[in-house]
DNA sequence: TACAGTGTTATAGTTAACTATAACAGTAAA
DNA sequence: TTTACTGTTATAGTTAACTATAACACTGTA
């Protein structure tokens, strides 16, 4: 895991989403046992009760139980039905609203998904485009 | 502009990234006032300072200059400045993020470019990718 | 039993974001 | 001058996010 932070999103959310990650990558596999609230809280200098409210929305999306003593653990059928779920809110929120700035940019979405430039290229201002997204013609505004 | 707000962002900093879309798009050219303070903070039904502090913002990034008694303008080379800035910024924090995710909820190229009208369609969580998006090969272990 | 791990709750304080309401200040045109 | 727009500042209150510190509750093992 990362140790730093965005400013853009609420630390407990960032937190939910690595766990995400790592289930999604196989990191954490059903039954695992998630970092502790105390490691995390430690290792990331947090407050624990930051890192319980990130662990929390993913016992209260079903992908995690917790038990008092214990720990808290990957349930079964987690990273299936995540897989699902991500996908959904990916493909209908976060995607549409990604691509609407790549065409505004005039950056190309085929070039950026194979292999193209990533990290920190900086594309010389110069340029046009080489073959820009169309806008697409039933784009609906919400 | 739309009129509805997304909890992942701070409402000035919607307000902002609206302004910044409308220079880019061409919609507010350079020389050209934007919408005022209060006529947005009506519509939107918002704080008058709410909005004051997403138009601040376009201050302080030279993007804007404020008139008082006429109201704020896109300065010269906005739009410009803007294309480089935006760019550098997309390329270097979000698309990195955003491409990681693709590749961790194993879309294809084709899915996410083919959806015109992609809103809310569940990927059969059967059948295998077609071609998920090459991860980079020159990408660094750490 | 004692202990060292777990999760959980309680108390209380700080900061950022947002809100309502009102007033102040400058510009252009009737 | 009056009116109707602009941006700006002041005052004050609410909520969410985060923090520190401490204690409580449970489990497995020495």
């Amino acid at each position: 895991m990362d140790r730093e932070w965005n400013d853009s999103q609420p630390i407990y959310r960032q937190l939910r989403d690595r766990v995400v990650a790592m289930i999604l990558d196989g990191v954490l596999k059903e039954g695992d046992a998630l970092p502790s609230v105390r490691n995390v809280a430690a290792e990331y200098r947090v407050n624990p009760l930051t890192v319980l409210k990130g662990y929390q929305q993913l016992v209260d999306e079903g992908l995690v139980e917790s038990k008092r003593g214990l720990g808290m653990f990957v349930n079964v059928g987690a990273p299936k039905l995540l897989l699902k779920v991500e996908r959904q809110k990916f493909l209908g929120e976060e995607w549409p609203r990604v691509r609407a700035t790549i065409e505004r940019l005039g950056l190309t979405a085929t070039e950026l998904l194979n292999g193209g430039a990533h990290s920190n290229e900086e594309p010389s201002l110069g340029d046009a485009p080489a073959k820009p997204v169309e806008s697409d013609p039933a784009k609906k505004e919400r």
